[in-house]
DNA sequence: TCTAGCGTAGAAACCGATATCTATCGAATG
DNA sequence: CATTCGATAGATATCGGTTTCTACGCTAGA
């Protein structure tokens, strides 16, 4: 009743050879007769014989198998980075696990360990990332567990765990595509900019840590000062953006342009402006950060910093299959310009 | 240099005890003294050893894998059936692979070989799917071949292969979404009604078939004649919207209404329409299918049909694994009013 | 003619965990 | 006191390819 597939030697068998010549007939490094060849193709396709790369792995071969970790797979950003995994990937013969671990810090440690059971070539870990030192402690570990396996972890887009931690690290400019954009912002005559997705006090991120300093660094390299209560933590979503965004109007706060820390945000904080009864761009402008593909559709269209997201799977995965390059590398961004910026106009 | 991985007669011999020991530790469902047990655990943890699932897979266990088969990763609603998976997979303590066929009937056919090399416990194939015999023939032979391993096809939100193919088959209501969006539209007074995103004359997909149904089903039973011209072939993307509106707009046709046939065939619509000086409603109406996450933050919100995406993927898993439930669901769509779509205005 | 060398193929060990079959010890039962 | 049973643990075969190591037959060079 149960599952009897045909083994190597089934097929050898029916061919009339010994298993070894099958195996060697499938990985076809090994010189065999043609005739025999002949022989034992045949007889694979009329047993319908499908290797099992379980028995293959563990007799040593590579699984041929990358992981991808995220926190959740709907996140609009994410997806295209897994497409770039997904790509690359297919590219150099590899398969592709993907794992969502919903910003769990203790599941993304649980699932790191799964992929160590797998024997994967390579772990991906994308986005976030706590920056507890008990959690950094454990990353190493598997870090140098992965490594010494002859595996890889890789970090993408997230920051290092230490120059003597065996990673690789794909990031992209964070900081410069706040820096630009504020700067953007400065130059449209904007003087009091909000905020909205920095860190809330208890928790660091670097994600937000690094946007927010460029934020900073425009402002000073303008010569301009900001209003420390217009930089106004939030989380990444649209409902936080909202929720910000109200309150901040309603607190009466003086801004007359918004830099939203992700488009997600921005789109709540459009909901908000809206409700408000706030044109944009003509009453306060709007920038977002990371350039999903419904920035463009929405109206007006969102000027917004684009990262390079396909981009940095794909490199992820070229950089951990292929050690003799270089493991660190920063991937460049750059501003997007659409309609929601204007030039500031008091109010 | 090479990896040497802690194995069960490592940690056997560390705790001087049996590898048979070790293994019964590791299951838990054999006796094992307490002080044996602790001391095997200690061994393990001093070691750091890892579990080979390719070794335990080999002798006859379950590999805890199923496998995800999409199109694209990108693909705004299949994003959600891919958590669905992953939710559910995790929760059956399962882990999940995915893999793109950006289309190819070859490459998924290619893929999904691939996964019954990995002895995946299930493999669920989403969206699309062609139609030729050639094709359905193969799948047909791989949904057998899955079944004799204890392994699954699931088709998810795909058409059924025959009733003798085993197959478990998740799909939502296409035609009675299209049928009750075309209502809605002919309710509120439009006689002239485009639908983009009909099959090319060519190739025929199933989705882009049952939609073209319910808005034919839903014209005849208002009574109300439609026009074939309006009924425009066109993909299921952004741009396809875009250029077929723009087309139809340019010839001059006489619509009151579009209906489109993905929120993101509506989405390039918009575009066109407003770039023609046309406003939506109050010049035309729009509606989409799919209901996608940005499809309420358009401007106006995008009156469309919403499907169970996450419950598509939630169930397909859900379903392969439990095979005792019923292996043919059909999950209810509805439709999702917001500002798109207004009454008739004759133009 | 003898042997070295090449092309080809088989036998057997191995990868790491598990399952089955035995074996031992002590306690309980008749 | 002998026997059986329960709890525990070891030995060994096994899953399905891969990988030496060995060997055979034939040709080419000495």
């Amino acid at each position: 009743m149960n599952a009897d597939r045909a083994t190597v030697r089934d097929v050898a068998a029916r061919a009339g050879v010994s298993p070894s010549t099958v195996s060697r007939v499938i990985k076809g490094d090994y010189p065999v007769a043609q005739s025999t060849k002949t022989r034992v193709l045949r007889a694979m396709r009329e047993l319908d014989y499908v290797l099992n790369v379980h028995a293959r792995a563990l007799s040593g071969a590579s699984t041929k198998m990358v992981a991808f970790v995220l926190d959740d797979v709907t996140g609009p950003s994410f997806a295209y980075v897994a497409k770039g995994v997904e790509q690359q990937a297919t590219a150099e013969g590899r398969l592709c696990m993907v794992c969502a671990t919903n910003g769990d810090p203790a599941r993304e440690l649980a699932v790191v360990e799964a992929m160590r059971e797998q024997r994967a070539d390579a772990v991906i870990l994308v986005g976030g990332g706590a920056l507890d030192d008990a959690y950094r402690e454990r990353m190493s570990h598997f870090a140098h567990a992965l490594d010494k396996a002859g595996s890889r972890l890789v970090l993408c887009g997230r920051p290092p765990l230490g120059d003597d931690v065996p990673t690789t690290v794909v990031e992209y400019d964070n900081e410069g595509g706040a820096f630009a954009m504020t700067s953007h912002l400065l130059s449209q005559g904007h003087r009091q900019i909000a905020l909205i997705g920095a860190d809330h006090p208890g928790q660091a991120s670097t994600t937000k840590l690094d946007r927010v300093r460029g934020f900073v660094r425009a402002h000073e390299s303008f010569g301009v000062a900001y209003d420390p209560d217009l930089i106004v933590p939030a989380g990444f979503g649209r409902a936080d953006g909202h929720t910000a965004a109200r309150r901040l109007i309603t607190l009466g706060a003086p801004f007359t342009a918004v830099f939203a820390a992700t488009d997600m945000v921005a789109i709540g904080v459009l909901a908000a402006l809206r409700e408000a009864g706030l044109r944009v761009p003509e009453d306060v402008s709007l920038a977002g950060y990371d350039d999903i593909p419904f920035a463009a559709d929405l109206s007006p269209g969102l000027t917004t910093v684009r990262i390079p997201t396909e981009e940095l799977g794909r490199t992820a995965v070229r950089l951990a299959l292929d050690r003799r390059q270089s493991q660190h590398v920063v991937l460049g961004t750059h501003i997007v310009v659409r309609g929601s910026v204007g030039p500031a106009t008091p109010r």
